[in-house]
DNA sequence: CCTCTTGACTTGTATAGACAAGTATATTAG
DNA sequence: CTAATATACTTGTCTATACAAGTCAAGAGG
């Protein structure tokens, strides 16, 4: 299991964080102190904090303690954040899903595809839509489009998986970054007919450029999320403006 | 003026990248080659590197050239990204903006306001509200609670200017780390009345707690955008699960 | 008692070096 | 010509060291 050090490192401050650890005092070990408890060098040791730092576990300034200021947060709550895929979300909340594909088509890029998803002109995609049911409410319209070259032999079965399963274990592909834009839309008729939308006339949209390890895009996606349970977080840091 | 080399590094790449320098080939100059154009360790080239990962500006893995992602998105709309104030993001877009202060009271912390913005119990707050104006459009409506103790003398005059200008310039307050969530709810009668909703029934509501250098979270703010001028952009990566 | 200085901490930045692990290309053997 | 192999790349991880810059508390001097 070759998993770096610094990752190892990472996790373990970041469970015993969670834990409520330093929940007291709110002050965290000094570098000095972790580098022994860890037994690694510096630099090691501050690419773990960095992450924490990043991830708004701790909070650090230049000759004043590490402090740690989580706050845990409701998770019943249909989080997004990373590169998760919908069935990972849900098993990581420990909730019952289902995926529907509700249409499957194989189409060309045309200008006005590729002006919004930035696909290739004239190239060959596959075009799924899927409704994701969580604990039994359709909450997600999902509309994918995949370059074909990059995804053969994409079928409505697989879809009605995971695809990202399929892409990764199957394929051997390796998706390393994703763009992602969140704004607010009006429902659509689509939207509507598959969602129960209730009185909202808005939904959260959540549109994604997906890039593999060759550098290209290979897929474009549209997430329309019930806005009731969307959810995402985030933490910015600012930095000094000297 | 002592800013970081790193940062340096990483702004003149990222310049270049957005100048489209790269676009034809699309793969980015090799370590070996930065690092003797840069005239720095690998270290501090790679931390530059980092952060391009980080943004989405190129991909790296091992064994492979570097690979340029980037592209340019349409900068007419109003974005959120980073702890950047209002006032800034108008500024970035060089759009006319003009902040009105809707309402300012001196307020205890009770029950209900600490379970939700998770400010101590029975400490005394400012509240803010404020609308934000860009182009003559009503945008946001901005709701901010301070902790007395941590923004003392705050008056509606300054909260109609930036009161993260008042913060760092004037009290010397380092503003360090933020974390928000986003999530689409239902216009109250308080947002039909100060922003044209139009037929939208939903807002984008960014809440976010703000800490300073100390570790205290002085700030609790809920920015309730129209939907049809917000935008969210971010930047995930995914990890190989060994 | 208060104020300033000193010094022992803290984190932030930068360097040089080593090795590991993966990729791509050229070379060689069949 | 094809397929396996070597090798010259690439990026990823980790170490040890040095100094800079900021904070904080103890102690000296008034």
């Amino acid at each position: 299991m070759p998993t770096a050090k610094f990752e190892t490192i990472y996790k373990d401050m970041k469970e015993k964080i969670e834990k409520g650890m330093y929940q007291s005092e709110g002050i965290f070990p000094a570098e000095s102190t972790l580098t022994a408890e860890y037994d690694c060098s510096r630099a090691t040791l501050r690419r773990a904090l960095a992450r924490l730092i990043e991830r708004g576990y701790i909070q650090a300034g230049q000759g004043r303690r590490m402090r740690v200021i989580y706050q845990p947060t409701e998770q019943h709550e249909f989080m997004i954040g990373g590169i998760e895929s919908f069935r990972e979300a849900a098993a990581r909340n420990h909730f019952q899903f289902v995926t529907r594909v509700i249409h499957f088509a194989e189409e060309v890029v045309d200008e006005k595809i590729a002006k919004k998803t930035s696909l290739p002109l004239g190239s060959n995609i596959y075009e799924v839509r899927r409704v994701r049911y969580l604990e039994g409410k359709a909450l997600i319209l999902d509309i994918n489009l995949f370059l074909c070259e990059a995804v053969p032999n994409l079928t409505p079965e697989i879809a009605n998986g995971s695809i990202y399963d399929y892409l990764e274990n199957e394929l051997g592909m390796v998706i390393v970054t994703s763009h992602r834009r969140m704004t607010v839309e009006h429902a659509t008729a689509l939207d509507n007919k598959w969602l129960e939308m209730g009185d909202y006339n808005c939904l959260a949209v959540v549109s994604g450029r997906t890039y593999n390890a060759a550098g290209i895009q290979f897929e474009y996606t549209q997430s329309r999320h019930h806005p009731e349970y969307f959810c995402f977080e985030d933490t910015a840091t600012r930095r000094r403006t000297r």
